[in-house]
DNA sequence: GGCTCCCGGGG
DNA sequence: GTGTACGGGAGCC
């Protein structure tokens, strides 16, 4: 008797169980408790393209391979009519027995004669069972068979069939987040290998923890002790085993704290087997480390925070106390935690407050996590893959995954990943950009912005731009070409292409949801701006996607189609505000910036709605905002054209900049200081002269060496032994320098040097902090190569030169502006 | 100008 | 895990 189970699936993976793949879906159940569904029906498969319909099912059956105690063999083979870029084709859809047999059966039959191509041959077998059963993680499914009893910390349920089970979706998933304190020494590197974890703290719904393992005086009931590191690590586990969250969530835990905490459990043999499935923590250690855990998504909300929502933050720093300032209105706890190892060795009476520091950074974090879930959700369903994966994928990997579900829907098969040699030619190809309209460096007052309501997308949609529609044969003469003087091309005005389509589509979704999420608020409204937002993110994606060296539909032509038509549509605009009496400032891609110069506002108004008038499709010019006063940089020309850099101020007075780069720790304080310094005067008291009395005082300052020692120190950490090191930087001298004298140096070293006075080259002329006296550094190379970088495309801005800054008389420039 | 190296986040 | 991983700036050579 078949029972029937709902539950909302989190992320899928698979196991080989009597010679057959039997993949696990993880999820939490219609009850509310975990589960874990089992479906062994789905099986591994790949396409290869035969060379005139040959029939090649007899020879593909022969193939057997023996590798590691298994046998890998095709079990049938299938004839299927697919699209492969437009074009339709017989292609056979090869089974094999076992998902890691579908590479190595692919390998023996790519080179035979008979056949063309091979194709979805590099697809996670979870990942395919996804998309080709489209189930999208976090809906509600439902599954048709019988609990069965298994080893699992959760019930198993076997499903004999899986469904959609309307439209619910996983709204409020089981939060833990977690964050550990290490004993770290000030100024050494972070060492997992010597130096222990001494706080752990979890917050979750209604839960709130911090274990120690050293005894103080307290009142605070969260704080718990245990009697060392070794009993820490085993609260680690048996929290998150009896507080079952769906996400267990860290910021920085991919690269930092769940790493720690392994290394530190491997040296107690502490076994860390938290998985659903009793299996242990994964770290993955790539050029990114990721950690993984069966059944728990492990979700670092820096790396979401980064990847995803980096670009729409003011923030330029990612550390947890900007992006929960900006994102929550909260900070961190202010404690100095250089003080920590010595609070830690003696007096612990000051623990205290750590901890309290401690449980705080878990409740920012806890706090993010549910402020991105709505978001996070929403990529989740338009893409249709799993958090834990939509939190490690840029936006090219989420379009192309996108288009891989769309294209099982639309029947197409996908192309290949490029080989090596492939995106070697593909990364040497260049192609002109978009159109920059220089502003004259300045101020201004009265300026009006305009945009292109996502610019590219709506060409990619109006103009047909796709792979499959690229100088068609059916429109070769009747077409109108893309306006690139270099080259001649067309896409097909008779029949829309995949790309296009699904553009558009995207495109009108987000339109529907703008409409409608008018008359909604609170909760709905929420996860309505969610949506409407990941749909134009993945909209903006595409462009990027067609001119990106590892894309599958990769295009070169259409990325060049792209911002050909874009800047013909930026220059329309262009020359007819100037016509009505506009005065353009400043242009990029898809923006424009005028002045009133004597027009009113709904001048300005109606000038769009003109424009508007006369583009194609989805096209669209829309009114962004008026500001009474900026300040604009043409700042240093890269490769590519010039950065965009400018400030303005708003109505209300927030100031709205752009482009200022902060510095790194690889800088000196002095240049820190600085820069800080000048963007405060400049931009809050609009006292530029101040701002240069200021930089020149600085300038004096060090040549007089009346700026202390401590302030021109450079921070370096060395990656690597010191012989390692094929060019040695500055701070290579100055370690071998600090070994020969008996320290101990080696990789994760910060080294410390100053610059001192000399002809040499650099590297000969950095020293340790304790062999300079106070007046030996060299005042020159921290005005040119400190200082002066760091705040001059400041002053350019507003119309001083590095030369300004360096002269000792002064001169007054744009005074009176304000 | 090409090559090599470092940074980020975390303590 | 049927896959793969960044991008920008500074100094050396």
């Amino acid at each position: 008797m078949a029972d029937r189970m709902e539950f909302f699936p989190l992320d899928a993976t698979y196991r080989v169980q009597d010679g057959k793949a039997v993949i696990s879906m993880y999820g939490r159940a219609g009850d509310g408790r975990q589960v874990c569904v089992l479906d062994g029906s789905f099986e591994p498969y790949f396409y290869a393209i035969p060379k005139d319909s040959i029939n090649i099912g007899e020879k593909l059956e022969k193939i057997r391979v023996e590798q590691d105690n298994d046998a890998y063999f095709v079990t049938r083979a299938e004839a299927v009519l697919k699209k492969f870029l437009g074009k339709e084709v017989f292609a056979l859809r090869v089974y094999v027995n076992l998902p890691a047999g579908v590479p190595i059966i692919r390998d023996i039959i790519k080179d035979w004669d008979s056949v063309s191509s091979t194709h979805e041959f590099d697809i996670p077998f979870a990942r395919r069972y996804l998309i080709d059963k489209n189930i999208i993680p976090l809906n509600l499914h439902q599954a048709v068979g019988e609990f069965i009893s298994q080893k699992s910390r959760v019930q198993v349920f076997r499903a004999d069939s899986i469904g959609q089970a309307g439209t619910d979706t996983l709204h409020n998933p089981r939060v833990l987040a977690f964050d550990i304190e290490t004993y770290s020494p000030f100024d050494m590197a972070i060492d997992a290998e010597k130096n222990p974890i001494i706080m752990l703290s979890f917050y979750g719904e209604n839960f709130r923890k911090v274990f120690v393992w050293k005894k103080f005086r307290t009142s605070i009931d969260y704080i718990e002790f245990v009697n060392s590191e070794a009993e820490l690590i085993g609260k680690f586990r048996d929290t998150i085993d009896t507080y079952k969250p769906d996400i267990l969530t860290g910021y920085f835990s991919d690269g930092f704290d769940l790493p720690y905490i392994k290394t530190r459990a491997d040296k107690y043999k502490i076994k860390l087997d938290i998985g659903l499935d009793f299996s242990e923590l994964r770290v993955k250690s790539a050029r990114e480390t990721a950690v993984a855990v069966t059944g728990i998504t492990h979700l670092d909300i820096f790396k979401f925070i980064k990847k995803v929502m980096g670009n729409s933050l003011e923030t330029t720093s990612y550390d947890l106390n900007a992006v929960a300032f900006e994102l929550l209105e909260e900070k961190k706890h202010d404690v100095s935690l250089a003080d920590l190892p010595n609070i830690w060795d003696s007096s612990h009476d000051n623990l205290e407050k750590f901890c309290e520091y401690n449980l705080n950074d878990s409740v920012l974090t806890y706090n993010l996590a549910v402020k991105m879930l709505p978001t996070i959700t929403e990529i989740v369903k338009i893409v249709g893959i799993p958090i834990y994966d939509v939190n490690r994928m840029g936006f090219s990997q989420l379009v192309e995954w996108y288009i891989m579900k769309q294209a099982q829907q639309f029947n197409e098969i996908a192309p290949n990943k490029p080989s090596y040699d492939e995106v070697q030619k593909r990364r040497l190809q260049t192609y002109q950009g978009a159109f920059v309209y220089e502003p004259k460096p300045g101020l201004y007052k009265d300026i009006v912005v305009f945009d292109f309501r996502s610019l590219y997308p709506t060409i990619l949609g109006s103009h047909n731009i796709g792979p499959d529609t690229i100088d068609c044969k059916c429109c070769e003469e009747t077409a109108k070409p893309t306006p690139d003087e270099s080259e001649r091309h067309w896409f097909c005005s008779k029949r829309k292409g995949f790309i296009p389509i699904l553009i558009e589509d995207l495109i009108t979704r987000r339109m529907r949801i703008k409409e409608i999420i008018k008359e909604e608020h609170g909760e709905k409204f929420a996860f309505l701006d969610a949506r409407q937002n990941s749909l134009k993110l993945l909209a903006n994606s595409f462009y990027g996607y067609l001119g990106f060296f590892g894309a599958r539909w990769y295009s070169i032509e259409c990325a060049r189609g792209t911002t050909a038509w874009g800047r013909f549509y930026i220059h329309k605009v262009i020359d007819r505000a100037q016509k009505e009496g506009f005065l353009v400032l400043y242009s990029d891609t898809d923006s424009v910036f005028l002045t009133l110069d004597g027009r009113t506002k709904n001048d300005a108004e109606a000038f769009a709605e003109s424009i508007n008038r006369e583009l194609p499709g989805l096209m669209e010019l829309e009114y962004e905002g008026f500001y009474p006063s900026g300040i604009f940089v043409s700042a240093k020309m890269g490769a590519f054209g010039a950065k965009k850099k400018y400030a303005m101020m708003s109505e209300d007075g927030a100031l709205k900049i752009k482009g200022f780069e902060t510095v790194r720790r690889n800088w000196s304080l002095i240049a820190k200081d600085v820069q800080e310094k000048v963007l405060g005067i400049i931009l809050k008291e609009h006292d530029t002269e101040k701002a240069l009395r200021y930089v020149k005082n600085i300038i004096t300052d060090l040549k007089s060496k009346k700026i202390p020692i401590e302030k021109v120190i450079i921070h370096t950490q060395l990656q690597k032994e010191i012989l390692d090191y094929t060019s040695k930087g500055p701070h290579v001298a100055v370690a071998q320098r600090l070994k020969n004298k008996g320290r101990v140096i080696g990789p994760g070293s910060i080294i410390k040097y100053v610059v001192t006075q000399g002809n040499d080259i650099i590297r000969n002329r950095s020293k340790m902090p304790e062999e300079v006296k106070e007046n030996e550094y060299d005042a020159d190379y921290y005005i040119n190569n400190q200082v002066i970088p760091s705040v001059e495309r400041i002053f350019n801005v507003i119309g001083y030169t590095k030369e300004d800054l360096l002269e000792t008389k002064e001169q007054t420039k744009l005074e009176g502006f304000f």
